[in-house]
RNA sequence: UCUUCCUUAGCUCAGUCGGUUAGAGCAUCUGACUGUUAAUCAGAGGGUCCCUGGUUCGAGCCCAGGAGGGAGAGCCA
C-alpha cells in the first residue's frame, strides 16, 4: 500500500477508504478500551488521530506507542466522531518502526522553553513551533526564487572562499589547509600565504556583491542566494556567524528602481507565505498572543502577526532621506525630553533606539532610509550630486531593524578610485572589479536581503537563533 | 566586546534571616476510568543545588574566580 501523508488524509478525499500512515507520534492517550494516538509527519502543522481498540491490540503492543515513535499505521480514514479533528483513521495494524524511550527522550508533550530546544537542535524539528518556523522557511526559500525567475533574473552563484578582503562588511573567517602548529613564514617572520592551498591569503565569503556586479554587467539583472560568514563577535538575537543572503545586482537601475523592487520583493515573498503556510503562520500568531499574556499591556503587541504581515503587503512602505529622518527624530517628544541615550544630529549613524523610533512610534510601518552621509557608508555606493551624500538605502522593518542594505553602486571610475583611496583600498587589490567600470561600465544598483532576519519577521520569532536549523554564533558549533 | 539578569529534579520554577531530612507544577512509572483533544483522578520514584576555591560551628543562600545561557548595546544583514 502506498503511504499518504497527513496533509493529504486530512482533505478526506480518501474517506472510507484503507490508508497508510506514516510518521512520528506526538500524544497518546485514553483508557483500556480505546486509545487516541496523535501522529504528525511534518506535511502539516497537524497531527492525524488514530483510533486504536485497546482489546484488539493489547496492552502489549501498544506498549511502544510513546511519544516520539515512529509508527506505520494502516486502517481506514473515517469521519471523526470527536470534536477536534474531521478526519481519524481506525487502526487495522500497528507497527513500531523506532521506539522512542519516555524515560530518555526529551521532548515531552508540554511546552518547552526555546532555550532549552535550541540544546537539542537536532530534535526541536520535531515540536509545533519549530515545524511551523522552518515550513515557512522552505517556502519563503522558494519564493525569493520564483520571484526573481518570473523577473528574468539570472541565479548566479558566487564563491564561498574568497580572496577579496576589500569590502569592508565584516571580520572574515580564515581559510587554510596550513599545519596550524606549524606555520610556514617568510624572511621577516610573516605566515608566507604563498605556500598555503590557494597560494594567497582566503576567507569565507562576507558578500557576493563584487562578483554579482561583474555578472549583472553582463546578463542585466542577477541575484545571489547563499551562505553567508562574519567572524564578528556580536551576541544578540539578530546576528549569526553563519546566515543566507539574498544579493539581487541590477544594471541600468538606479536607487529608486532598486527600492522600488526590494519592497516588490519583500510583500511578493511574504505574500507568497501567508497563501501556502496559513496555518503556520496562524499557529505562530497563537504562541506570540499567549507569550505576551505575560507582559504588561503597554508592552503588548498591537496587532497579530498574521495582521501584521497583511498590513505590510496591502501597503506602501514609508520612504524618507536619512536628512528628512534626523529632522523627525530632532523634532520628535522622545527627542525633546532626551529620551534617546545616543545624540542626534546630521551625519551620525542611526543607532537602533532612532531606527527603532522610525518605525515602530513614528511611521508603525517598515521604511525605506535613503541618501546617507558618504563618510558612514561603504566605498561602493554612488556619490550623490551634492558631493556629500550616497545613493544608499536602508529598509527598517518594525521588531528586526535593517533586513536591507543596498545602493546605487559608483560607476564612475575616477571617484571611485578616489573613495577606494579614502578608505585604505589598493587599485590592484580590486583590477577585476574597476574592469567593469573600466570596460562598458553602467550605472547599476543592488541590495542585500538577510534571509534569516525575513524569516524572523514573517514567522514573529524574536531570535535569530530559532530561524536557522543549526546556529552559527560565537562558541557555538554543535550538531 | 560592554552592561545587566540568570544557572536548584527530565522540563518550568519556588526556596524566608546562613540553621534539622531541599519543595511545587508538569513529565515519567504504577493503578483507576467506555471517545480522548497537551484527557482526567489517585499513588510512587526521581537531586553533583553549574564548577573551583574561600568565610563560617554550619552555605542552595555570603565572598572571589571560572563556565554556560537570556535580555539590551556596539558591529551589521
Amino acid at each position: 500500500m502506498q503511504r499518504t501523508k497527513v496533509k493529504e488524509l486530512l482533505t478526506g478525499a480518501e474517506e472510507g477508504k484503507e490508508v497508510l500512515l506514516k510518521g512520528w507520534v506526538r500524544t497518546k492517550r485514553g483508557n483500556k478500551f480505546v486509545n487516541f494516538i496523535a501522529v504528525n509527519d511534518g506535511s502539516t502543522i497537524q497531527n492525524l488521530q488514530v483510533v486504536a481498540d485497546a482489546e484488539k491490540f493489547g496492552e502489549e503492543s501498544l506498549k511502544d506507542v510513546t511519544t516520539g515513535a515512529a509508527v506505520a499505521i494502516t486502517g481506514q480514514l473515517v469521519a471523526s466522531q470527536g470534536k477536534g479533528q474531521a478526519f481519524e483513521i481506525v487502526a487495522n495494524t500497528i507497527e513500531v518502526l523506532g521506539k522512542a524511550d519516555p524515560e530518555t527522550y526529551p521532548l515531552q508533550k508540554k511546552a518547552h522553553s526555546l532555550e532549552f530546544l535550541r540544546e537539542i537542535a537536532h530534535l526541536r524539528f520535531r515540536t509545533n513551533t519549530f515545524g511551523a518556523v522552518f515550513r515557512v522557511r522552505n517556502t519563503l526559500a522558494f519564493a525569493v526564487h520564483k520571484f526573481f525567475n518570473e523577473k528574468g533574473f539570472v541565479y548566479m552563484h558566487t564563491p564561498i572562499i574568497t580572496a577579496s578582503d576589500a569590502e569592508g562588511a565584516g571580520e572574515m573567517f580564515h581559510v587554510t589547509n596550513f599545519d596550524l602548529e606549524n606555520l610556514p613564514r617568510t624572511q621577516d617572520g610573516k605566515i608566507n600565504y604563498e605556500e598555503d592551498f590557494f597560494g594567497k591569503a582566503t576567507n569565507l565569503t562576507v558578500s557576493g556583491q563584487l562578483e554579482g556586479e561583474l555578472a549583472a554587467m553582463a546578463f542585466s539583472d542577477i541575484y545571489t542566494f547563499g551562505p553567508t560568514f562574519r567572524a564578528e563577535n556580536s551576541n544578540t538575537a539578530r546576528h549569526l556567524a553563519e546566515f543566507w543572503m539574498i544579493e539581487p545586482e541590477m544594471a541600468f537601475h538606479d536607487l529608486k528602481m532598486n527600492a522600488d523592487l526590494a519592497e516588490e520583493f519583500i510583500k511578493y515573498i511574504i505574500r507568497y507565505a501567508l497563501e501556502h503556510n496559513r496555518e503556520d503562520i496562524e499557529f505562530l500568531g497563537q504562541r506570540l498572543v499567549e507569550e505576551d499574556k505575560a507582559k504588561p499591556q503597554n508592552e503588548r503587541q498591537e496587532m497579530t502577526l498574521l495582521e501584521k504581515l497583511e498590513f505590510v503587503v496591502n501597503n506602501n512602505f514609508e520612504r524618507v532621506t536619512y536628512t528628512e529622518a534626523v529632522d523627525i527624530l530632532m523634532n520628535s517628544p522622545a527627542y525633546k525630553k532626551k529620551k534617546f541615550q545616543y545624540e542626534v544630529s546630521w551625519g551620525i549613524d542611526l543607532q537602533s533606539e532612532h531606527e527603532r523610533y522610525l518605525v515602530e512610534k513614528h511611521f508603525k510601518k517598515p521604511v525605506i532610509v535613503t541618501d546617507y552621509p558618504k563618510d558612514i557608508k561603504a566605498f561602493y555606493m554612488r556619490l550623490n550630486d551634492d558631493g556629500k551624500t550616497v545613493a544608499a538605502m536602508d529598509i527598517l522593518a518594525p521588531g528586526i531593524g535593517e533586513i536591507v542594505g543596498g545602493s546605487q553602486r559608483e560607476e564612475r571610475m575616477e571617484i571611485l578610485v578616489e573613495r577606494m583611496k579614502g578608505v585604505g583600498i589598493e587599485e590592484e587589490d580590486l583590477w577585476w572589479y574597476l574592469d567593469t567600470r573600466r570596460f562598458g561600465g553602467c550605472p547599476h544598483a543592488g541590495f542585500g536581503l538577510g534571509f534569516e532576519r525575513m524569516v524572523q519577521f514573517v514567522t514573529g520569532m524574536g531570535n535569530i537563533r530559532d530561524v536557522i536549523p543549526f546556529p552559527r554564533t560565537p562558541k557555538n558549533a554543535e550538531f
